[in-house]
DNA sequence: GTAAGTGTTC
C-alpha cells in the first residue's frame, strides 16, 4: 500500500480529538498537509471532536482551496450556528479574494442561505439568489430550491416563495413541504391546506411527518376539528401516528378546538411522552376550562420526575390565574425561581398575570419591579392586571410610564387601555384615547375598533359607539360582537338582539362564539330568558359551536334568575366539563336570589375545591345561609374567611365632574366634600322613599365590604 | 445535505 492510501485508511478509522492530533502531525510529516483532500478531511474532524478554532486553522493554511474544503468549512460553523461567521466566509468565497480558490456550488448554496434565514438577512439573500441565477454551475436543484423557499417565508416574503417554487415542474416532497409550512407560518392556513390536497392529488407526493405537522398546524390555526381529523386520517394511514412531534401537534389541534376527550385520549395512548405533550396537555385542559385536571396533571408530571420547562410553567400559571388559585400559584413561583425561569421574560409575564387574576396586585408589581427587562407584553399585563383590580385609575399612569420606557404600545396593549379606561367610564378620557387611536394608525385595527365601541358603551354614550359602528365599512365579526355587547351592558337587550337579526340576515358575517356570548349575555341582563334560550339553541344546531365554559354560564345563569333552578341544575350536570367556575357560579348566585339552600351548597362544594381562595363564593353561601335562619353556618363562614384572610374587592364607582375624577368606596368618607355629598344623598333618600322606593336591604348586614377600602384617587382627566 | 410540535397581555 502507498503512503497516501495508509493515510487515507487512518482517517477513516479516526474517531477522537486526540487521534485528529497525531493524524494531522503525520499529515505534515507525509507532505501531504497541503493536499486538499486530507485539509477538507482534517477540518471536518477537528470540527466534529476538537473545536472550530483548530478547523479553521487547518483552512486557512491551505493554499488553492477546493469546493469541498470551503463547503466542510462553512458547514462546521453552521453546525454550530455561527450563522454571521458562515455568511462571512460565504461572501469571501464569491469576492473572489483569492484567485486559486473554487467558486461556490450546489451544496454551498444552502448552507449560505440557511445562515441568511437564520439571521432573516433576507436583502443578502437576494443577493445569493441572485447569485444562482448567473451562475450556470449552479443549479436550481430541490435544495437549493427548498432553502430558498424556505428563506422567504420566513422572512414573510411567500409571493416570491411561491415564484421560487413555480421553477419546478416535478416538486419533491421538501419543495412542497416547504410551501405548506411557510403559509402555516406567515398566518395564512387555508393557502397552506390548499397545497397539502394539491401535494397529494395533483402531484402524488405523499406527505411525510413534517408536511403533516404543518397541515395540522394549520387545521389549528382555523379551529377546523372536522379538516383536522381527515389529517389525522392520512397521518394514520401513512404511518406517522406514533410520531412524537405530530402527535403533539394533533393535540395542540384538538385543544383548540374544544374536543378535549379526544385530547385526553390521545394522550392516554401514547407511547413516548415528552415536556411538550405534557405542556400542551396541561394547556388544553386550561383553554377548555378543566382547571383542576390542568394541575393536577402539572403535579402528576412533577410526581413522575419529568422536568418541566419554562413553557410548561407559564401553562399551569395560567391554569391558577383562570381559577384565581393563588396558593398553587405562588407554589408554581417557588419552582419556576429554582430552575431561573424567572428571567424569562414571558414566565415573569405570566406570573404577573397569575398575581393580577389572583387579586394580589402588589405581589404583582413587586416582580414587574424586579424584572431586568420589560417588553410590551409585560407592561400591557400589568395596566390590565390593575383594572381587573378595580383600581383602573392605575392604569393609565402605567401607560404612561410605559411611553416614558421607550415602549410603544401595540394594538393589544392599545386593547388592555381601553378596556381599564372603560371600567373608569369617563368620557372624557375615551375621547382623548380616541384621538390617540387615530393619531397611531391604530384605526383600521378591528380589536381597536371594537374596543372603542365598548369603551363609548361603558361611558353612557350608546349613540357614539353606534356611530363608530356605522362608520365601519368592513364590519367584522369583532365589530358586530362588541355591538351586541354594548348594547347589552346597557339593558337594552331588545337593540342587541337587533343589531344581531341585522348580522345574520343582512351581512355575509358568520356569527361565532363571542358574538353568542355578547348576545347571551344581553338576554341575560334584560331578562330575555325565551330568547336566551333560543340563541343558545341556535348556537348549537345552527351554527354547530361547541359552547364554552362561560356560555354555559350564562344560561345556567338566565335560567337561574327565573328560578328554573332544576333546568339549571340539568345543564351543569350535562356539560361536557363540568368543573367549570363560571357555571357553579352562575348557579350559586341563582340560588342567592331563590333561596335554595340545598343547592346552594352543592354548587359551593364545588367552587371551593375549585377556587378555594375567591372570597365572593363564601359570601354568597353565607348569604344563603342567612337568609335560611342558619346563623351557626355564617359565623362558621364568617370564620373560615377570617382564617384564609380572604378579602372581597370592593365595588368601586368613579365620577368625572368639571374635568376631574373621583373615586370612591362604599362607606368612604375622604372626599374633601364628603359631608356635603353624604348630605345630598340624605336627601335624595328621602325622595325616593316619598316616591314608594324601598331598598333591598336583605344581605346589608352579612356583606363583608368592611376594612378593606383602596385609596380615595383624584387624578386630572 | 435541507424542515417541524407546547408559552406571556385578549
Amino acid at each position: 500500500m502507498k503512503g497516501r492510501e495508509v493515510l487515507v485508511n487512518l482517517f477513516e478509522a479516526c474517531n477522537s480529538g486526540k487521534s485528529v492530533a497525531q493524524l494531522h502531525s503525520l499529515t505534515l510529516k507525509a507532505g501531504l498537509a497541503h493536499d486538499s483532500f486530507f485539509a477538507t478531511k482534517l477540518n471536518a474532524l477537528y470540527a466534529k471532536y476538537e473545536s472550530l478554532g483548530h478547523a479553521r486553522k487547518v483552512f486557512d493554511e491551505t493554499p488553492n482551496r477546493t469546493v469541498y474544503l470551503w463547503n466542510a468549512t462553512l458547514r462546521s460553523y453552521c453546525r454550530e450556528n455561527q450563522w454571521e461567521e458562515t455568511l462571512y466566509l460565504f461572501h469571501n468565497m464569491i469576492s473572489d479574494s483569492r484567485a486559486n480558490d473554487e467558486k461556490p456550488d450546489n451544496f454551498t448554496i444552502p448552507i449560505a442561505l440557511k445562515a441568511c434565514t437564520r439571521l432573516r438577512a433576507l436583502a443578502y439573500g437576494k443577493i445569493v439568489h441572485g447569485f444562482v441565477k448567473k451562475h450556470e454551475k449552479v443549479a436550481l436543484d430541490m435544495f437549493v430550491g427548498s432553502a430558498l423557499i424556505e428563506l422567504y417565508s420566513k422572512c414573510g416574503q411567500m409571493g416570491d416563495a411561491l415564484k421560487v417554487f413555480n421553477e419546478f415542474s416535478q416538486p419533491d416532497v421538501f419543495l412542497w413541504t416547504s410551501m405548506v409550512t411557510g403559509y402555516e407560518q406567515n398566518g395564512n392556513p387555508e393557502e397552506a391546506l390548499e397545497f397539502f390536497s394539491r401535494m397529494v392529488m395533483v402531484g402524488r407526493v405523499d406527505p411525510d411527518r413534517v408536511t403533516l405537522v404543518s397541515a395540522v398546524s394549520a387545521c389549528a390555526q382555523l379551529l377546523n376539528f372536522s379538516l383536522g381529523s381527515c389529517v389525522h386520517g392520512v397521518a394514520i394511514r401513512n404511518g406517522f401516528n406514533s410520531d412524537l412531534s405530530l402527535v403533539n401537534s394533533l393535540l395542540n389541534l384538538y385543544a383548540k378546538t374544544g374536543s378535549v376527550k379526544t385530547a385526553a385520549s390521545l394522550f392516554g395512548k401514547m407511547p413516548e411522552k415528552d415536556v411538550i405533550s405534557w405542556s400542551s396537555m396541561i394547556a388544553c385542559y386550561t383553554h377548555n376550562g378543566a382547571i383542576l385536571e390542568a394541575l393536577n396533571l402539572f403535579n402528576e408530571m412533577i410526581d413522575r420526575g419529568i422536568e418541566p420547562n419554562s413553557v410548561t410553567v407559564v401553562n399551569a400559571l395560567q391554569a391558577c390565574a383562570v381559577a384565581g388559585n393563588l396558593e398553587e400559584g405562588k407554589k408554581i413561583h417557588e419552582l419556576a425561581t429554582r430552575k431561573c425561569f424567572e428571567l424569562d421574560i414571558t414566565v415573569a409575564t405570566a406570573l404577573i398575570d397569575m398575581y393580577m387574576k389572583c387579586l394580589a396586585p402588589q405581589e404583582a408589581f413587586e416582580l414587574f419591579k424586579r424584572m431586568p427587562k420589560k417588553d410590551v407584553v409585560s407592561w400591557a399585563a400589568l395596566l390590565s392586571g390593575y383594572a381587573q383590580n378595580g383600581m383602573a385609575y392605575k392604569s393609565m399612569g402605567v401607560f404612561r410610564n410605559m411611553l416614558s420606557d421607550e415602549t410603544q404600545p401595540d394594538a393589544v396593549a392599545m386593547v388592555k387601555l381601553l378596556t381599564a379606561c372603560s371600567e373608569l367610564g369617563i368620557l372624557q378620557q375615551a375621547l382623548c384615547l380616541h384621538a390617540y387611536v387615530i393619531k397611531r394608525a391604530f384605526k383600521n385595527n378591528i380589536f381597536v375598533g371594537a374596543s372603542l365601541i365598548e369603551l363609548y358603551s361603558k361611558c353612557g354614550s350608546i349613540d357614539f359607539a353606534n356611530r363608530l359602528f356605522e362608520g365601519i365599512k368592513d364590519k367584522d365579526v369583532v365589530i358586530w360582537s362588541a355591538m351586541i355587547a354594548g348594547y347589552g351592558v346597557h339593558g337594552q337587550g331588545a337593540e342587541a338582539l337587533k343589531v344581531f337579526d341585522k348580522m345574520v340576515k343582512h351581512s355575509a358575517v358568520k356569527p361565532n362564539d363571542v358574538t353568542f356570548l355578547s348576545v347571551l349575555s344581553a338576554c341575560s341582563h334584560s331578562g330575555l330568558v325565551e330568547e336566551g334560550i333560543k340563541i343558545f339553541n341556535m348556537m348549537v344546531r345552527e351554527y354547530q359551536l361547541k359552547p364554552g365554559p362561560e356560555h354555559y354560564g350564562i344560561i345556567v345563569d338566565i335560567l337561574g334568575r327565573t328560578g328554573e333552578l332544576d333546568k339549571a341544575m340539568e345543564i351543569v350536570e350535562c356539560m361536557p366539563n363540568p368543573s367549570a367556575p363560571h357555571v357553579w357560579g352562575a348557579l350559586l348566585g341563582a340560588c342567592r336570589i331563590h333561596n335554595d339552600t340545598k343547592l346552594g351548597e352543592v354548587a359551593a362544594k364545588s367552587l371551593f375545591l375549585l377556587d378555594p381562595n375567591h372570597a365572593g363564593y363564601y359570601i354568597l353561601l353565607s348569604n344563603i345561609y342567612a337568609m335560611d335562619n342558619k346563623w351557626e353556618h355564617v359565623a362558621d363562614l364568617r370564620t373560615l374567611i377570617r382564617e384564609k384572610g380572604l378579602k372581597k374587592m370592593s365595588g368601586q364607582s368613579v365620577v368625572e365632574a368639571r374635568g376631574d375624577i373621583h373615586s370612591f368606596v362604599a362607606g368612604d368618607r375622604r372626599h374633601q366634600d364628603s359631608d356635603q355629598i353624604f348630605g345630598l344623598l340624605g336627601t335624595l333618600e328621602v325622595k325616593m322613599r316619598e316616591e314608594g322606593y324601598v331598598p333591598d336591604v336583605d344581605f346589608q348586614q352579612h356583606d363583608m365590604h368592611g376594612g378593606c377600602f383602596t385609596d380615595l384617587k383624584c387624578i386630572k382627566a
